[in-house]
DNA sequence: GGGCTGTACTG
DNA sequence: CAGTACA
DNA sequence: GCCC
């Protein structure tokens, strides 16, 4: 490209990211929360000249300060060929970023938000049945909000109607989980017993294949999360909506002996210890592992050998042992900015001006993270453009810029074979563009899991509460919303309506019944009451130990 | 005896 | 279409 | 596995 106008220095990808990362955790020590500078110190000192061809994910952070000389080249050799006209500092209009803080959306992951207030037991009854709080408590209008609202008020929310026959779930709207609060802090015993019937969750949906058992007892598991009260005796829980004897009983067991035979056993199989090896790699399911161990195959190790494996499987061999770890907050705030600013980048590339790339589009950090959680299992983040401009190929821009900056990229979807394979559906079906992959910030130690959604400005609100999640949250909202004769998904709300016989029994209508701006309108609309992200989560510290034979 | 959330991508 | 994955 |  050229080094026009070196004085006016361009902030590179790493110096932004730098200052966002730092801005954002104050308290953590430097050099664990930039180990990318070592990098680049050794990156800098080999001369910018062997720069070329990188072998994917090791490219080289050209001197100077600026990303991989052959990417700005590319870059702006392809936008030349768009805007023949343009002047280059239009052109290029991100080398005078100003340093600014992106946007508000990213706030408030409100790991700090205060605890909502509460309170009163309740030995629960319901589906879904929560610790919860008043029905009536009136809604708060300016909270602390995280969706990037509209500031324009607007008229009065009128909440859908409850359609259903006999109007149960608005009546009990808080024994819904989606209204409960998180628990903070429980009983050590009580989460040993989750952690307990997690497993067994686990190893039904893994190994028996069998997604019922599985919700009933990861569902039982949240709710001993939640509870206020200590289990000291298992038939307590049969007070509890959604625990039956069977459950009762292998509690008693659990609270007796510390173990559960029948698990046991059942771990102890050949199989199982397969199957549950095999399904850590991503894009391996209960299916396909068993087909797998039909054939012989007992390790991801055998499975790679076998040459069974899809483009998107092998991926997922290759760093699966990574990707057991979790990873710390901060380095997820990395990740996250780097996605932020290579999204910017991505928009100066397209022609927004320097000045107008703050509202043109966001990157949100979603998941566990949003939720306040001190460490996630992968990294969430939702993409918006909203200038209006087409964000046709945005995510693969952005992929590209990260790689040529350094970034270690693989793709589980969106893999180049496969998208060759499927001539040009370039056009994407789907109103939502959605990739996973795999990456490594350089000077980190492991490849972590990252996933990008892409959504118009339009679903934004119900995109963000659903990739906010928790997986029981979402589950029990969109079933509460059911139940109202309703569908509720990460696009809008549109009518569901039962249908007598059928097997298919619903018919759900593809008009948006309501253009929502913040979560919090989506919870007005369905008459909920709104529950902070940090209030969405599963997890909880424990009280004390737990007695010791159940450690 | 059937429902238990709704959507995207792969092959 | 079935399988897997995402919250 | 639980609930209607």
């Amino acid at each position: 490209m050229a080094a026009a106008q070196p004085e006016a220095q361009p902030s590179s990808f790493w110096q932004v990211l730098e200052e966002q990362v730092l801005e954002e955790h104050p308290d953590v020590p430097r050099d664990q929360l930039l180990p990318w500078e070592a990098w680049e110190r050794k990156h800098r000192k080999r001369s910018c000249d062997e720069a070329t061809t990188s072998e994917p994910g090791a490219g080289s952070n050209g001197g100077g300060g600026s990303i991989a000389e052959p990417f700005w080249d590319a870059l702006e050799a392809s936008l030349r060929a768009e805007h023949p006209h343009l002047a280059r500092e239009e052109l290029l209009p991100w080398l005078k970023l100003p340093r600014q803080r992106r946007q508000p959306a990213a706030a408030a992951p409100s790991a700090a938000a205060p605890p909502p207030p509460d309170d009163t037991d309740n030995g629960g009854d319901s589906d879904y049945e929560a610790i919860g709080s008043e029905e009536d408590e009136a809604f708060v209008a300016g909270s602390s909000d995280s969706t990037r609202a509209g500031t324009q008020p607007r008229a009065a929310i009128v909440p859908l109607p409850d359609t259903s026959g006999n109007r149960w779930a608005s009546r009990n709207k808080h024994k819904w989980q989606c209204q409960s609060t998180t628990t903070k802090t429980a009983p050590a015993t009580n989460l040993f017993l989750a952690d307990e019937l997690d497993k067994l969750a686990a190893h039904y949906k893994a190994v028996g294949n069998d997604e019922w058992r599985y919700f009933a007892f990861s569902k039982q598991a949240k709710k001993l999360r939640d509870l206020t009260w200590e289990v000291t005796d298992a038939k307590q829980l049969l007070s509890v909506r959604s625990f039956g004897q069977k459950s009762v009983d292998k509690i008693a067991e659990l609270l007796a002996t510390g173990a559960l035979r029948r698990l046991e056993t059942m771990q102890s199989t050949d199989r199982a210890q397969a199957l549950a090896e095999l399904t850590k790699v991503h894009g391996v399911g209960c299916k396909i592992a068993s087909d797998w161990y039909a054939k012989g195959i007992t390790s991801v190790e055998a499975a790679v050998q076998s040459g069974l494996m899809t483009a998107t499987q092998r991926v997922g061999a290759r760093f699966y042992k990574d990707l057991q770890v979790r990873i710390p907050r901060a380095e997820v705030t990395a990740i996250v900015d780097a996605v932020r600013v290579a999204l910017r980048a991505t928009l100066g590339a397209r022609g927004v001006p320097a000045h107008a790339i703050d509202g043109a589009g966001d990157a949100t950090a979603s998941g566990s993270y949003r939720r306040g959680k001190p460490s996630s299992g992968d990294v969430d983040v939702l993409l918006c453009r909203r200038d209006g401009g087409s964000d046709e190929g945005l995510i693969e821009q952005i992929l590209e810029y990260m790689k040529a900056a350094g970034v270690s990229v693989h793709h589980l979807t969106h893999e180049e074979e496969v998208q060759r394979g499927r001539a040009q559906r370039s056009v994407r079906t789907a109103t939502c563009s959605s990739y996973r992959g795999i990456i490594r910030l350089p000077g980190y130690e492991l490849h972590r899991r990252l996933d990008l959604k892409l959504y118009p400005p339009e679903d934004f609100a119900y995109a963000l509460l659903y990739f906010t999640g928790s997986d029981h949250f979402n589950r029990s909202m969109r079933h509460y919303a059911k139940t109202l004769g309703y569908s509720l998904s990460d696009h809008g709300i549109v009518h569901a309506v039962k249908m007598a016989g059928g097997k298919d029994n619903c018919v759900r209508g593809t008009k948006n019944l309501f253009e929502a701006r913040t979560e919090q309108e989506i919870f007005e609309k369905l008459g909920l009451q709104y529950v902070e992200p940090s209030q969405r989560n599963t997890d909880v510290v424990p009280i004390g130990d737990a007695p010791r034979r159940l450690q």
